[in-house]
DNA sequence: CGGGATATTGAAAATGATTATCACTTCCGA
DNA sequence: TCGGAAGTGATAATCATTTTCAATATCCCG
């Protein structure tokens, strides 16, 4: 199996001035709100109307290796979310609203770090998803009963 | 804002044969091996080639639903991979061979769900993801120096 | 065992986010 | 200033996922 060839990322020194407008569109969300590529290509072409989408996409490609930026995917949620990146804080999505809501939690980095540098790897970035069901949503449907993992192998 | 409405899942109480042996195929996967609905989909047809595509994403949601399977996102992958739901590991993705590896690592959920239940929510699963690099893809390209956040609000 | 509501099914079409392509411009180092 | 590498926008292409729909299957409650 032949992987794609993503080695050697080598990024220029520079960001462009059309990645830099992103990165401030981007930084110009309140924090912990979450925006689709779609959003962003808005606000930015606001400001800049010659830009096209693809520049977006691009950018955002580029911030995110960077560092710069989380792009965050959600079940059930058809398109990528992208915000500043923030570390130590996780995400808490709603099964039932979809609501996303800010977790401020201690992401067991030191465990992750070690673990992974004992395998001579690096991390760069540690992502926290947690589904639930939020007060509200619990409130008006109660859970349902758990199906007992049914089993029935070949 | 009118969010989708996603209340009262409500699952049936069986589940469909079909369903099952989707299951079934997840859950034939090696631990640690994670498949996009495709390969999902051609395994389950040889098993039963009346079987459609739009089954086995049905079939698939309604396992992440019961919490039995587990969707991942993975950036870099256009397409979500699927797996037995299978607590206390996280993913690994090196960021320049995309090769993913499993984490036996403890994730805090004993704080988290103290933090979301501090919130009348309720925890159904926890997602912790790992970006980073590999050794080999670390040996084969030093690490990019990382920008300093460029700022220039408006 | 009916009988009707409900859930599931597969095929095919629709959707919609993301990527690739291409011809052109811009930037930067030498 | 030259040359190549990187960035650009419009457009088309890709491709995973959803939706639709008519036809079955399944379940519940007598």
């Amino acid at each position: 199996m032949t992987l794609p060839d993503r080695s050697t990322p080598d990024l220029p020194k520079r960001l462009p001035a059309n990645y830099q407008l992103v990165y401030d569109v981007v930084r110009a969300q309140a924090p912990g709100l979450h925006a689709p590529a779609g959003d962003i290509f808005t606000r930015a072409k606001a400001l800049k109307p010659s830009l096209g989408y693809s520049t977006i996409y691009r950018a955002l490609d580029r911030l995110c290796q960077m560092g710069l930026v989380l792009e965050l995917h959600l079940p059930g949620m058809n398109a990528a979310l992208y915000e500043q990146a923030r570390p130590g804080h996780a995400h808490f999505v709603c099964r039932a609203c979809g609501r996303i809501e800010d977790v401020d939690c201690d992401v067991p980095s030191d465990a992750i770090h070690s673990f992974v540098r004992g395998r001579d790897g690096v991390v760069e970035e540690i992502i926290l998803t947690v589904h639930g069901r939020c007060t509200s949503c619990r409130l008006a449907a109660p859970e349902p009963a758990a199906l007992p993992a049914a089993d029935s192998p070949s």
